[in-house]
DNA sequence: TAATATCCGTTTGGTAGCAAACGAAATCGG
DNA sequence: CCGATTTCGTTTGCTACCAAACGGATATTA
């Protein structure tokens, strides 16, 4: 009953019910899913607000800087996989961080249909600078729970992950 | 300890800490915060690729419309709050719809500033078909979890959106 | 009631995102 | 080998998304 806290959603759900008649309805389902979606959005706003904008990046930007750092030069197609972006997508990040001079591309001598992409000095120096600060932010946004529950948070969206990430 | 189940995250954990060296890292709250935005990308694409195309929406239009529906005719910047999108993009969201027919503005005699948008006939047997059908595969993004899960995400995610909502 | 300030939706200019088409390069089959 | 197929990253065409500038309309205030 916890999620009647929000009058709003009493509205609306009493609002679908009619619209809905006598057809059988999931409502926790619809409010576990609109709420990631909710949360999601919540905390890629704040982020790129807040410290990302600092830094010129968006969230996208920041990711990709990240895995680079992380995993070091990578191929573009492995870089988009770690991204989850498609590979259109990340050709365009890429153009968009290398203006930036973050992040610079090198064609693979031994197959020249491939491209590697690795950080630059500046790339590197930022987000040495800028991790630490954003994982500060990540703190703040899940400031209101417990370690346990952002341990059970985090395992039921893995679960979610899986779930809607197969095909 | 049940984070550890994805090999991916314990070798970026390890790689990340390297990276760090002794700068300490919230890894839960990096976790938590990393896997709501992976589950919302997870769930906008499936639900975008199953049902939503069958209906020529994105997930923006979808909304809009689901909102329209419960809650009737709006006035364009109350829609624009409601579907948790800025002015400017509701702006085109709306006129990605009246191309579609499913949705018309009426200027209000009382202001002409103001537009009021509202469901089209077309649009109101749209969202009556299509929102049940939705309401399912919400139900399947969210199988892997029992209906108490399910209300505990959704409670934790509203404790998220709480705090990562107020600026 | 005239000047000013505020409010509203749209437009603009930018990045992000996808699917599908594309072109160059490598690989495979015969 | 050589033609057909597959595999790369990029381009294209579209929607979405934001902030900020804009311009018309209403409110305010003096």
């Amino acid at each position: 009953m916890q999620n009647r806290a929000d009058p709003r959603l009493l509205d609306a759900e009493r609002l679908i019910q009619e619209r809905l008649g006598d057809r059988r309805l999931d409502f926790d389902s619809m409010l576990a899913v609109s709420n990631i979606y909710r949360a999601a959005t919540a905390v890629r706003r704040r982020a790129e607000k807040g410290v990302l904008s600092e830094f010129g990046l968006s969230w996208g930007g920041f990711t990709t800087l990240w895995v680079l750092w992380v995993w070091g030069e990578m191929q573009s197609a492995d870089l988009a996989d770690e991204c989850d972006l498609s590979k259109g997508t990340l050709t365009g990040v890429v153009k968009t961080l290398e203006k930036r001079g973050f992040v610079k591309r090198t064609p693979v001598a031994a197959d020249r249909r491939k491209v590697t992409v690795s950080l630059t000095g500046a790339g590197l120096e930022t987000i040495e600078q800028l991790f630490p600060r954003f994982n500060l932010y990540e703190g703040e946004m899940v400031g209101n729970l417990s370690t346990s529950e952002k341990q059970e948070l985090a395992e039921l969206l893995r679960r979610v992950i899986v779930t809607a990430g197969s095909t």
